[in-house]
DNA sequence: TGTACATCAGTGAACGCGCGTTCACTGATGTAC
DNA sequence: TGTACATCAGTGAACGCGCGTTCACTGATGTAC
């Protein structure tokens, strides 16, 4: 007696669907919308492919019919720029736990924390990091603009009008760096500059580790307190 | 009089042929083999993904009928990899090529140069950079072991031999580095380590610009020149 | 020198597939009277 | 309290498309006799 899908004969369009989920109440449609971003999400965490997703594995996953989707979203870019945002999302509140949890330990300790929990999202979310930093621009998807102006910063409004939102998590890594400076715990440079070499030198250390898995990685702590030395200039 | 396609009244099922290649000569069939790893490589270069290359549209790029790759390549993974394995080579090529031109001008201007020449190709073939280094691994795709033994290297043999072509260009990195603390010119520390740390921070350089372009990233050189002194120690 | 034949480079049509999207429809839940 | 109706969440079938790959075929070039 084994556990087939409800439906017996399986339709030759659609592939049966595996579970068939109960239809939402009136007035909560939009949990719907919750639930597609979430095996968007699950997918994308998989293949770490923005045009690898289609709209019929996401239905597929969640367990509708694949016409369902457009209740919700308007076409296939919009659900993925909603996944997108989600993840940056996730990846913003991380680097800002991490660093209100330290904030009593100074401002190299909290600026090391930000930082470590940076390069943890991405290594332990690989694909979703890859979708995030990795896809080529200006092709069909783009980001919404979000404001940033990083203390000092350089950015001019029209360039920052097309930042991803991911920007705000770099304006946390401009504060970081002035306060390590204004402490007087590393020399005084322009800190836009230096945290923009550390971003790189962060994102080089990650995306690498995710292209180039079998090369012999050093520790991520060690990489990234030599960037904290070398780049910003931490003493200790 | 607009000059068409020959052909006239277009087939169906593939496009037209734009222009109609003369077919080669007996014995030189080879011939059609490098036309399609260029013609497949001038497409990932406009388009930067592996994934969305058909062999449909090489064969459009070519001007010949679609099976005829076939004749040359067992299947697309085949041709995919022959045009990464020529992409590695030229990497390869200019960063050899960089060092050689500057053996005269001491260790400290070699490496510099190597590593400018690195980021170089990489700024200005940013899709072909990608298509290298910005793959998820593993998935249908795996590039050709070749022998790694960089001076001083941990790379153990079962890890070097999974890495990509590319090892070869690292091992540069390596030898430049130890060159520089041997003269003198940097701390003595283990080079592996230190040519770790410079290669994930100059793919990171690279591999943002290309991601985010409408950040104000400060020149080049004035990066790289930051890492080899905060990396490697350089002094000046 | 002529001719039958082999080889080589490449073609045209077709296959089955998964895709994004559209369309008319269903059927349960709530609401006005 | 009963009932006609509107709304809402979701479905099933179909469309046209580009894809990788297979198959039997073509037609020019070279070679053996």
């Amino acid at each position: 007696m084994s556990v087939k899908p409800a439906g017996g004969a399986a339709c030759a369009h659609d592939p049966a669907p595996l579970t068939r989920r109960s239809r939402n109440p009136h007035g909560q449609g939009g949990r719907l919308r919750a639930e597609l971003i979430a095996a968007a999400d699950r997918i994308l965490a998989q293949t770490g492919d923005v045009e690898a997703l289609s709209l019929r594995g996401v239905a597929r996953e969640v367990g509708i019919a694949t016409p369902s989707i457009y209740l919700h979203f308007p076409d296939k870019a919009a659900l993925v720029q909603a996944v997108l945002e989600a993840r940056f999302e996730q990846l913003r509140l991380a680097v800002r736990a991490a660093a209100e949890t330290h904030a009593a330990d100074g401002p190299a300790a909290q600026l090391r924390a930000g930082c470590l929990a940076y390069c943890r999202f991405a290594t332990e979310h690989p694909n979703a990091y890859r979708v995030l930093f990795g896809r080529r621009p200006g092709r069909d998807l783009t980001l919404p603009a979000k404001t940033l102006t990083p203390p000092g910063g350089e950015v001019s409004p029209g360039a920052a009008s097309s930042l991803p939102v991911g920007a705000e998590a770099f304006g946390f890594l401009v504060d970081g760096v002035s306060r390590c400076m204004a402490a007087d715990l590393a020399p005084q440079v322009d800190p836009m500059r230096i945290a923009t070499s550390v971003w790189t030198a962060l994102h080089g250390i990650v995306a690498l580790r995710g292209s180039v898995p079998h090369f012999p990685w050093p520790p991520l702590e060690q990489q990234v307190d030599d960037v904290l030395r070398g780049i910003v200039g931490l003493r200790e």
